[in-house]
DNA sequence: GCATGCAGGATTTTCGAAAGAAAGATATTT
DNA sequence: AAATATCTTTCTTTCGAAAATCCTGCATGC
């Protein structure tokens, strides 16, 4: 009899607004590989060899090998026909490549939600900016070390604003591309912010509201010239800590 | 003792012009289901039963597994949590989604190409334009019926010819988007082209030439609107010939 | 009549073992 | 000593069966 099979039990949870709450193993397998690569729990180019992550997640190899294919198609692990899986390479090169397609994409989501939004689309961007802006204020004012909850939660909710933004634009895809290259430049984002919080130099809030503000004006082009700058911000950031290192 | 894998060892393939050329069985599964999706062979929104594939394919449920997967993560095969996979549904929504979000993706990448583009850029176009144009000449002529054949060599070479005016925008996200969105509207022009050919009405060849032209004219502007009705023209064909029917 | 519960069958999902390929180590030859 | 061949080990990949779940039809009770 087995015995790993509760999960799938488990009460109606929400964990990561995946649309399917039902939980195979090859869904915890994706979920978990998928979180630890974007932590840098596993090194950028480290191989991840199947008995190693067998006995990481007490799972088996099919759920396992299922998960590494999906991650394949999302970027996130790279595949050598019959020499296994391996977590794929960053670089500032891929850094700027994701940060300019996620521009691009979600400018036009922006532009074409400007446009269609209603009502609701309004709330739901006040809505998300307040609960950002709040744990923003939160964790600014010391340059004091965060905890991963804090940051977890900041994260999400940072994310949670700029989905909100998008929301109307009436394309599933244009909303997918955008969650899928979020998650990409997580990678980048997350173990930057790791401990420091980059203090000082600049003032994230106010970039929100100001992409709030131009798009409840409804000037598009300002908000994507705001958002577009948003990013590109990011990445020179990034690019700063990434430069003196290795690579 | 196995008999199947023999395709591993077949010499070097070019097969649909992908980066690794070995066949492992997940990779034989990924391509097969991928292109009778994509013709239509499986009507959309067909249940794919695991052991129906496995007598089709002669291959094991893990490789199969595998393959649907990938296909889940791009939008050609649609997966239910323990109620297994699903040809994902066509609509004329989607077909639309596709289109906007593929002129998107590749007005961007033309406009970077045109900008980057080097001389070797430029003599890929026209060597792919002109065995495009061979090929659209040699099927142009009468209303007859095409040949799986002739229309496969007709559809390669169109991708080609997309492909090489993209080849310099120095993105590999958006060549690789471009790719995927490209497999996407097959699933709606070749079942659409399956004998007739929309004779008459339409001068593609002169589209491809316009647009040519204004790509070596280092015109981003002109080759980007151009570009855009190009594909703004076959979804409206497409709509056309899906909306007198279901849907 | 309608809902509810319960077999029985169909299907998906997972497992662990076996087969196959690559990488590494050792021996053999030139 | 270098190159080549052969054996070993490590790892991936595939397989087929077992387990879990879903679905359908039927009976039971209200």
């Amino acid at each position: 009899m087995r015995v790993k099979r509760n999960a799938a039990a488990m009460a109606s949870h929400d964990e990561t607004a995946s649309p399917e709450a039902s939980f195979t193993a090859a869904e915890t397998a994706y979920r978990r590989l998928r979180s630890d690569i974007v932590a840098g729990v596993f090194e950028p180019g480290q191989p991840l060899r199947l008995e190693f992550l067998r006995q990481r997640y007490g799972l088996s190899f099919s759920p396992l090998r299922e998960a590494l294919n999906r991650l394949q198609t999302e970027r996130l692990v790279l595949a050598a026909a019959l020499r296994g899986f391996s977590v794929a390479p960053v670089s500032i090169e891929e850094m700027w490549d994701v940060t300019e397609t996620r521009s691009l994409i979600e400018c036009e989501a922006l532009k074409r939600s400007i446009e269609r939004g209603d009502d609701d689309w309004e709330a739901g961007i006040v809505a998300a900016f307040h609960a950002l802006d709040l744990q923003v204020r939160r964790l600014a004012p010391i340059g004091r070390e965060l905890s991963v909850d804090e940051l977890s939660t900041l994260e999400i909710r940072h994310q949670e604003f700029h989905s909100a933004l998008i929301a109307r634009c009436g394309s599933r895809r244009l909303i997918n591309l955008s969650d899928q290259l979020h998650v990409e430049t997580q990678r980048y984002r997350l173990p930057a912010l790791a401990g420091k919080m980059p203090t000082g130099t600049r003032d994230v809030a106010l970039e929100h509201r100001q992409i709030m503000d131009a798009t409840l004006a409804r000037d598009a082009d300002k908000a994507q010239a705001l958002l577009a700058a948003h990013y590109r911000r990011t990445a020179e950031l990034i690019e700063a800590q990434m430069s003196p290192r290795a690579n």
